[in-house]
DNA sequence: CTGAGTGCAAAACATTTGCAATGTT
DNA sequence: AACATTGCAAATGTTTTGCACTCAG
């Protein structure tokens, strides 16, 4: 691995708990995982693109596979999930702070986050009536928002 | 447009309906808008490459290009619409047969198909709660059948 | 006729993979 | 030292685009 050096730190206050989980299914830590998770940490919603741009503020050799890959190993590990927005690149996520449901406008693009309780209704539902077990996370709910919607009214 | 024969007929007791639609907006009737209109509308469903399979079945100097093309065209018009099925290419259907929700297994990849209906009191709420008014059709909803449910049961 | 539409080939993206070099354990 | 992990470069898969040619109206 060829100079990984951080040309800028941060401050970590956490406390290493998944580090062990790497370590428990014979993974090693190295200093690229740290800062793929860091950089979602930081970023809250990033896509891969993203994240490198993060990580390579950071330390700039770092390559794009390896993020992908890091994204691979991180959500089989629940440290992390995705979501899709849209057409384009998914959208990462610390697991613990996943418990949302976004809404993205068709019109002005804007993601919004929703409590997922706003859904649980549905999700009952859908057990009892087809045995369907939803993660509503994974998928957007595609609309219009407030202010597109009354920007038509207005037109 | 070199050589766009029909190497197969198949009967339509089609109305030419939507062919003003596009006349209306200055557009032109080819025969590649026809076939592929054709070609989700006996497939059901269809991803662009599905779609560019059927329409060379029948043409085959048809480009692939010109199929994204006119996809666009025809959603455009409101003639088909598209659906996230997962990370892959989009899934589009004709307008008409479109008011369904998706449901897809993460583990066996199954499609199910839901009547609207069931989602309508969680878009009661997203309108009231948020005054957003969601697509549900755009994307599908991930999770789990039971047939997979099950399975992990018995695990 | 005239411009909308097409085929083609190349570009643009997003993601994956083989492999030799490297660093964690 | 052993082998999991990385960087690199090339391959893959999907969608887009520029352009000259062609056909629908």
């Amino acid at each position: 691995m060829p100079g990984v050096q951080r040309s800028k730190t941060r401050h970590s206050t956490e406390t290493p708990a998944w580090q062990g989980r790497l370590r428990a299914k014979g993974y090693r830590l190295t200093p690229q995982r740290q800062l793929v998770l860091e950089a979602i940490a930081e970023l809250g919603h990033a896509t891969p693109e993203e994240i490198i741009n993060y990580v390579r503020d950071v330390a700039s050799g770092v390559n794009i596979s390896t993020v992908y890959r890091t994204l691979d190993l991180l959500e089989e590990l629940s440290l992390v999930t995705h979501t899709h927005l849209g057409h384009g690149a998914p959208t990462y996520h610390v697991a613990e702070n996943s418990a949302h449901v976004h809404l993205v406008c068709r019109d002005c693009g804007a993601v919004t986050e929703i409590p997922s309780q706003a859904v649980e209704p549905l999700l009952d539902r859908l057990e009892s009536d087809y045995g369907f077990v939803a993660d509503v996370h994974h998928f957007a709910i595609f609309g219009r928002c407030v202010s597109c919607r009354d920007a038509i009214g207005k037109a």
